[in-house]
DNA sequence: ACGTTAATGAGAATGATTCTCATTCTATTT
DNA sequence: AAATAGAATGAGAATCATTCTCATTAACGT
């Protein structure tokens, strides 16, 4: 369980940091905020701070444990790493997050960073666009 | 001129809406952030705000005239809209930035977004790497 | 040149995230 | 099981980018 994944890092095997594991792991919305985490847990009643918060999420992505994703809108978001890499599709008007992977993208990328010159590290991929649910298709934007 | 381009925009055409425009026109570097317009500006002896800078960047970009580009680390950059759409990629080391543009990219993003039930708007895609020049490849990451 | 109204700049305010530091836990050693 | 050393925690201050407020100034149709 999570607490060997915690172990494996090195890090120290805490209340707070099983807590925001577990919070990530059962979440129906696989990419939370830090805030939602926090609030989560303190409406679960457990005793945590917001700093406590951030700090191990840093942690955990430095860790390989999380990934921490910027979408439009001021918060980042993180996501518990299970599985292989996949970019995003953000629905403009309900937040709505859907995953993808594309092989033919991701060649595509190497070869273009390849021909540019650089040593690929990472990259970013997110769309944005209207979802299928009933109230975020053909809106006004005017909010 | 920038003259024109403002005009159209409904803005009224004011010294440090023109001071920016040249200054966005005609940097080496085409992608700058609110401080570097504003610190060129102070520079260059012109009298301006920064409230001012960041602004009549978010109304040239409400305009239509320019783009803003949210890369790693804190401060989103602004570029000004010439040419057709691209994405970027930018060296983790240098911070230069390169662009591009591949159709068979954009062509399987509208694909995998209509196959998710999605209509596009928009979407972000930028590389991360290492660049080409002497001191930027094969680097020990601690800073 | 005048008047209306938008634009400006200084500084305060905001929101997300990080830092500081005194206190509390963990894990390891007696 | 008690003792210890060092890491982790939480509250609140601090930071950083960006936005807001408001009194003053500038743009431009008349
Ligand atoms: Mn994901
Ligand atoms: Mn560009
Ligand atoms: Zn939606
Ligand atoms: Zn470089």
């Amino acid at each position: 369980m999570e607490n060997q994944d915690l172990r494996n890092t090195g890090l120290k095997v805490t209340v707070p940091r099983l807590k925001m594991l577990e919070c990530l792991g059962k979440a129906q919305d696989r990419h939370l905020t830090a805030e939602a985490i926090y609030r989560q847990l303190l409406e679960a009643g457990e005793e945590i701070g917001l700093a406590t918060v951030y700090r191990a999420l840093t942690q955990f992505e430095a860790a390989g444990l999380v990934t921490r994703h910027h979408f439009e809108g001021g918060q980042a978001v993180f996501e518990l790493e299970r599985g292989p890499h996949h970019d995003h599709i953000v629905c403009i008007h309900c937040g709505r997050v859907e995953e993808f992977y594309d092989e033919a993208i991701e060649k595509r990328q190497r070869a273009i960073a390849k021909k540019l010159g650089f040593i690929l590290r990472d990259h970013t991929l997110t769309m944005y666009g209207e979802c299928s649910r009933p109230n975020c298709q053909g809106q006004n934007d005017e909010s």
